[in-house]
DNA sequence: TTTTAATGTCGCAAAAATACGACATTATTT
DNA sequence: AAATAATGTCGTATTTTTGCGACATTAAAA
């Protein structure tokens, strides 16, 4: 059921980074992060409102898609933002969305 | 189960509009109304993969998150994008990931 | 006014995402 | 070598998303 091959590769790579950071506690991570330059993953979950190994899952997701790093350091790792991945996610968003931004119109109010 | 209510207001707001995106469906519909400047519903499921009834929702969800609006043209709806939902979206976006940006390491390679 | 046309909405089935405990893995410590 | 500690992975239950046909709605046409 899932049709989504029919669409442009372009598409789908920015459909992809956009589920990536479509909930908020990977973009609390990726904020982490940013603060904390580097640090390990028991730290993350402890500052979230969830399980340790649904942080887990989370960093994979990151990890997947290039935004983050994990460095192993004995028992512990060490994560870090991949400043690459994130460029290139922001170079896809704004290659995506600055033509489009030029082509709209004024209209606040009214959901037919 | 759904414990997004824990995470900050700016995170929801941000992966809400990120998971509107996250769709290539609804990021072709942002496309095609950017290159026509302004259509009808029907036009749009004639050029999408998909059937007529699954395109008007993902319409919908564009429509609630602010980023289209449709005027009614007597039986036909005038789809158009707003250029100020759009920019809320790319400020937020960028007001976001501009600072985690300076915040990265180099790293390609390697998957823990 | 009946018919036709263009959309939206509902209800359901299939798929994907989310959360978490239990277990697996690997590296220190003792 | 055994115990401990930090993390990843698996199985699974729950929720959310997706897609579509069937029906509802509204406006033009005949």
């Amino acid at each position: 059921m899932n049709k989504s091959e029919k669409f442009d590769e372009e598409l789908r790579e920015l459909a992809r980074y956009a589920k990536v950071i479509s909930h908020p506690a990977r973009l609390a991570i990726i904020k982490y992060l940013a603060n904390t330059r580097t640090c390990i993953s028991g730290d993350i979950s402890d500052s979230l409102p969830l399980g340790r190994s649904t942080v887990s899952q989370h960093l994979k997701e990151l990890r997947d898609a290039g935004l983050i790093h994990g460095e192993i350091d004995g028992l512990k790792i060490n994560y870090c933002l991949c400043s690459g991945g994130i460029e290139k996610f922001m170079a896809l968003f704004s290659g995506f969305f600055e033509p489009v931004k030029t082509n709209g119109f004024d209209c606040e109010i009214s959901h037919p």
